[in-house]
DNA sequence: GCATATCGTTGAGATTGTCAATGGTCTTGG
DNA sequence: CCAAGACCATTGACAATCTCAACGATATGC
């Protein structure tokens, strides 16, 4: 998540042979630090960041996801939850409501603004993706997709 | 990088199959954040973290990278570099030596003592990814680490 | 009912990320 | 050759993030 410094080739290029170039989980955090970063970027202009913009995700989904189930899936802290929830409510962009099953855990649920807000910044994301993936075919692409959730959960 | 607190399954499956689990950048950080955390918690017993782990094995590579590249590599500031390098020097694993080509910048190598450690490490960090892709056959992990390379460069 | 566990929340402390400034070195144009 | 500008490692300051322990409120099992 650096300020993206032009990522100088040449080094790249002599370093991409080394072992640590077969470590899938060295492979897989420059992918996200990349995607991410370049995520963030882009939803700067919307007063955002992927951490918002997951939570916000999930909150418009159908779920309705608990804080804690959130904190399950973003691998966050429940603490961190907290402060994420307060800033897109301070934004309007969603609520917390009661759980009817459990009365200690509260329901994140997106608003009418907040579905607007998830739809412009999914936008952004959606091209940040395109492009950090630019070197795979369509069709790689979605074989990614595949054994990255394969790898993400299971 | 969370301390694992045993991943409750229910709520993995009610959000898997939201929207944002089709962006690859959550997915891959999910996938980072797992690996990276299961690594993190195996290392710990040889004194490391998958930084110095990173930074280990690239100086143990014939590449002999100048602190700049691994900086580029990582994706990680100068400064931490420098941080991590006088933790692996104070360990007696690396070294700075001065680059023939250019007296501003450093090479890092690895002494003996590095190599040593770097093969213990690799081991511990081997075991982590393997058991972290065990939803994944032989076949679909060499798939996935061609398309990890070719996402994470490119 | 009681003991124990879980949920959201708060707060503190450590780790990491980000950025600006510096001295030393390279590179380029004139 | 020289001066201007760029690049390297380093330092230091600050922000963001992580990690953990504690708390009141609620749930669950005995």
């Amino acid at each position: 998540m650096r300020a993206n410094p032009v990522e100088s080739p040449e080094a790249l290029d002599r370093l991409a042979g080394t072992t640590l170039a077969s470590e899938p989980f060295f492979l897989a955090a420059r992918v996200s630090g990349q995607g991410s970063g370049a995520a963030n970027r882009r939803l700067a202009e919307l007063g955002l960041k992927v951490r918002h913009y997951s939570v916000l995700a999930l909150a418009c989904s159908d779920v309705h996801p608990t804080q804690r189930e959130l904190s399950h899936y973003l691998l966050l802290d429940p603490s961190q939850i907290v402060a994420l929830i307060d800033e897109l409510q301070a934004l309007g962009a969603v609520q917390r409501e009661p759980d009817p099953r459990d009365r200690r855990s509260k329901m994140v649920v997106a608003t009418a603004a907040g579905r607007a807000l998830y739809r412009r910044a999914k936008k952004v994301v959606d091209a940040a993706s395109s492009d950090s993936l630019s070197a795979l075919t369509t069709e790689q692409r979605e074989d990614f997709l595949a054994l990255l959730r394969l790898a993400a959960f299971g």
